[in-house]
DNA sequence: ACTTAATATGGGAACGATCCCACAACAAAT
DNA sequence: ATTTGTTGTGGGATCGTTCCCATATTAAGT
């Protein structure tokens, strides 16, 4: 068991108040006095409590993260995984420690536990039902959301301007001469593939009324997926003539480039293939994959700044906020 | 604020004790009472401060993970990610709630924050300092290590069995009918790097004693590296006529297949490459990697069972805990 | 009628810190 | 000589639970 302020007092000869002073640098101690507590705290190893304290201080100094996955990957998926990055660095910095925990569909065991460990904020991660963010509201502690799919004016939003990004891919393509477009969108109830469909075709349509399109839904937004949608519509796709391939994330299109280069269609030779988000993996893919950069590690870090003025009660500007997409040109087009 | 007990109870009109008895289910409540206090504690969201409770009960049911990296990626690194996913999983299985914590080279402070919230059990991942091992020990707490680099016998390890895994690579491209080889390995003060390496020469020189092999040290086992390395004996590379190339990790096996394809020298056609790890970009690359697969789900899980075990001071089999490493052909060679 | 047991409830100590307050000792200022 | 201020220390309430113990009521067994 640990050493607790009671043990060390006794041990030094002096009562606990004064121990505490020494170890909070609060109050007057004597030199001597001062130097006999702080060797056998270091003697011993002791650390302070941090529950006692909370406990008291009535401040836990927690943060909670809650990654909302119906599966692996959770924090080995790609952005998750960058956004987790940044918070957790984020959060170290301003003197937070993050619980971390995962929960499925409409679960709502982690926000009890987070609530029970008393948190003072939650960052809520990936798609969540309406569910939880209902039940979180009740408990009327700071909490926002990232990338996330709610329409929810109420809820602080950290998000890309994914449909200004599917604009940037369209005019990009139109501009390299594509006319004829074979796009892979997400799961159509994802707030932000709409986004990034939409804007892809809206701003064409806006550019050219001639423009051919055919758009397929994935039911997930995975590598699997990319690739089997892909196949499914192979002789259609070939048939066609496609010079342009675009879907809504980076996943989905590496695995549409998979099948594309395991049947030896030249990229971006015969078909220019393009993606949504700059994960690791779009460079470092041969060849490397062209697409819209989300910057996860801003959006995490920002996060995470905002949460702390939500618990500082500091005012807060604005509820959604949106980060600009970039466009990243590389060889896959 | 939340609530307390203390104000459920003035609300229902009865003690905490009988709040406190309805709650945790232990000792006798009248059923109208038990309704009435559930009613209220429904009405007003209350949550049971983990905090109190752990201050009574002396357990947090809290566990700490510190990853250890001087930079970025830390969990959206491809290894770590898969470790942390299954370490979240299992523990949240098993009731316990994770602190997650990065350090940076010799810093002590993620671990003194976790010895100040009482966690109680830790696990370390990645390659960390022998004086971090060292501080960890002082306290008195059951710890694990996964995938670090230590020789110190007292450290209850975590890690893939990589002198038989780079056996199977030798033995494999050996059969294929390879004589020269290329090899990237891993930075030498790399336990696991050296490991495979040595695994990899050993088993050639067993089988066959005229085997070409040159060996190349990348100061760090990423994408980057394992690209400029091949690139800087570039010449050397092509002039000497190599057939197969092992690197003792994926990310260096993939770095130097990009280098390839740009240079378009056919794989495996003219030469083969094969990674270790088998991370989940090695199946999806193009060609996907033909690799050494290491479970890291499953250690990640074991590790948090082991964990357990140690807490509650059950018997533990042994320190080192080494996970047997399987062949996973795919395209690239 | 009287012990015994089961059911039901409340009071209060304990966990380990913080922090306010009380109190001493001593110096400096009136 | 008395007040005031500074320095240094200790006592004890407090935070929100759990859990032991005391007490009360009712039912059952002798």
């Amino acid at each position: 068991m640990a050493y607790n302020i009671k043990e060390i007092a006794l041990r030094v000869g002096v009562s606990k108040s004064t121990v505490s002073r020494v170890i909070s640098g609060k109050g007057y101690t004597s030199p001597e006095v001062r130097e006999r507590v702080l060797s056998v705290v270091e003697e011993l190893k002791y650390k302070p409590s941090a529950v006692a304290r909370a406990m008291v201080s009535q401040r836990t100094n927690n943060i909670g993260v809650i990654i909302y996955r119906d599966q692996q990957p959770i924090v080995s998926h790609p952005i998750y995984g960058k956004i987790v990055d940044s918070i957790l660095v984020a959060a170290q910095a301003m003197g937070y420690s993050v619980y971390l925990a995962t929960d499925r569909g409409m679960s709502l065991s982690s926000t009890d536990f987070m609530m029970e460990k008393r948190v003072e904020g939650l960052i809520l991660i990936s798609r969540l039902r309406q569910n939880v963010i209902e039940y979180v509201k009740k408990f009327n502690i700071p909490y926002l959301m990232v990338n996330g799919s709610t329409d929810d004016p109420e809820v602080m939003h950290f998000v890309s301007m994914d449909e200004e990004g599917g604009s940037h891919a369209a005019s990009y393509l139109y501009q390299l001469g594509h006319r004829n477009f074979f796009v892979i969108a997400g799961p159509q109830e994802h707030r932000s593939h709409n986004l990034r469909l939409r804007g892809f075709q809206e701003s064409m349509e806006r550019m050219d009324e001639n423009i051919e399109m055919s758009v397929y839904y994935s039911p997930e937004s995975s590598f699997e997926q990319g690739y089997r949608l892909l196949e499914e519509q192979w002789d259609y796709f070939i048939g066609q003539g496609f010079t342009a391939l675009f879907a809504t994330n980076d996943m989905m299109a590496l695995g549409a480039m998979k099948l594309l280069q395991q049947r030896s269609v030249p990229i971006p030779g015969q078909v220019a293939v393009m993606g949504f988000d700059d994960i690791e993996y779009a460079a470092m893919y041969s060849p490397s994959l062209t697409t819209i950069k989300v910057d996860n590690s801003k959006i995490g870090h920002d996060a995470v700044v905002m949460l702390d003025r939500l618990i500082k009660q500091e005012k807060v500007l604005s509820k959604l906020n949106e980060y600009t997409s970039e466009l990243v040109i590389r060889e896959s087009t």
